[in-house]
DNA sequence: CTTTTTGCAAAGCGTTTGCATTGAA
DNA sequence: TTCAATGCAAACGCTTTGCAAAAAG
C-alpha cells in the first residue's frame, strides 16, 4: 500500500480483495470509491454519509466493519485519536503525521528525508512490513499560545 | 520527554507538574511513580492495579484523569491500539514502534538510524515539537504465517 | 481562603456481537 | 450449492460528565 501509488484504481482494490480471498461485493467497492475520495482522516460516520450517496440502502453497521477490514488487511491506515471515534487514513502516498497532544489535531506533512528511511534488518526478517512513517508529537501553534494545556480536548478540528 | 532519561526521579516529575500548574497530590505521585516502572504498554486498569497496592483508596476514575493529564503534558505517550481500552507508553527512552495489522500487537524496537532524525522546518516553525518516532505497520511473525487476515483482532498480547 | 482535585455515580457513545437473510463464487 | 457478507438490533465496555466533599497552595 501506501509506498505506490498504483492501488488508487478499482483494478488494484480488486487484486488486493483476492489476495486475501474477500468477495467483491458492490458494498465493498462502493466503500473503496468513496473513501479514497474523503482525504483529511475521516470517521465511519463521514465515510457512511459518503456511501449512502451511493447505495442508499447500506447500513452503516457493514461500512464500519468493511473499513475495519480494509485497515486489517492493509488497504488504509487507522489513525486513532486521543478521543472521540476512530479515523482512518485514506492517503495512499506516504507521508508523515503530527499529533497535538492537547487538542488532538493530526497534521499530515510531507519531509522527503523522512520518505527512504532504511528498515532494522532484525525487524525486516521478523515481520512484514508494509508501510512506515515518522510520526511527531507536541503543541500545535493554537495550543502552544494557551496558557494551561490542562483542559481536555476538545473535538477534533482536522 | 522521551528525548532524556532524566525525567525519570520524582524531582523531574514535580518540575513538570509545576511547570503546567499541576498541584502535587499524594495520588498524582504515586501514579507517577507506578507507571513508570510498567514497561510494556500498560492499560489504565493495569495502572489502577498497581497504584491500588499503594493508595488503597484511590478510585479508578483519578487514574484515568490523571493518566491522560499526563499524556496531554507529554509526560507519557498514548499508544494508539486497534481496539480496546488505550495504551501507555510510560518508557521515557527513545524508541520506535511496530504494529501489527492483523492482531494489533505493538512491538518496541530501538534502530540508531532513527534517533536523530532532523525535524521539518516549517513544522519546527510553526509547533512545539516534544518528540518523536518511527511507527511501522505490517504483519508480525505470528500473524504472517496465518492464511486468512480476515478475522478480527484479538486482545492484544503485548 | 481560593481553586483545584478527588471520588462516586450515571450517562454517553463508539464498537462489537449474534443471528437470520441475502448474495457472490 | 456453499460459505461469506449484509443488515438489524441489542449488548458491551471504555470514556466522559456533574457534583459535593476534601485537599493543596
Amino acid at each position: 500500500m501506501q509506498q505506490n501509488g498504483i492501488n488508487n484504481c478499482l483494478d488494484g482494490f480488486i487484486e488486493h480483495c483476492k489476495k486475501h480471498r474477500l468477495k467483491i461485493t458492490p458494498q465493498r467497492c462502493a466503500i473503496y470509491r468513496e473513501m479514497i475520495k474523503l482525504r483529511h482522516h475521516p470517521t465511519i460516520e463521514e465515510i457512511f454519509q459518503a456511501v449512502s450517496r451511493e447505495l442508499t440502502n447500506i447500513s452503516y453497521d457493514t461500512v464500519n466493519r468493511t473499513v475495519g477490514m480494509f485497515a486489517r488487511i492493509g488497504l488504509i491506515d487507522v489513525v486513532k485519536a486521543q478521543s472521540g471515534p476512530r479515523r482512518f487514513d485514506t492517503d495512499p502516498r506516504l507521508h508523515h503525521h503530527f499529533y497535538c497532544l492537547n487538542c488532538g489535531t493530526i497534521i499530515d506533512f510531507d519531509f522527503e528525508d523522512y520518505d527512504n528511511l532504511s528498515l532494522p534488518e532484525d525487524m525486516k526478517k521478523n515481520h512484514s512490513i508494509l508501510s512506515k512513517r515518522v510520526v511527531l508529537n507536541g503543541l500545535c501553534k493554537n495550543c502552544r499560545e494557551k496558557k494551561s494545556p490542562s483542559s481536555p480536548p476538545g473535538d477534533l478540528n482536522i
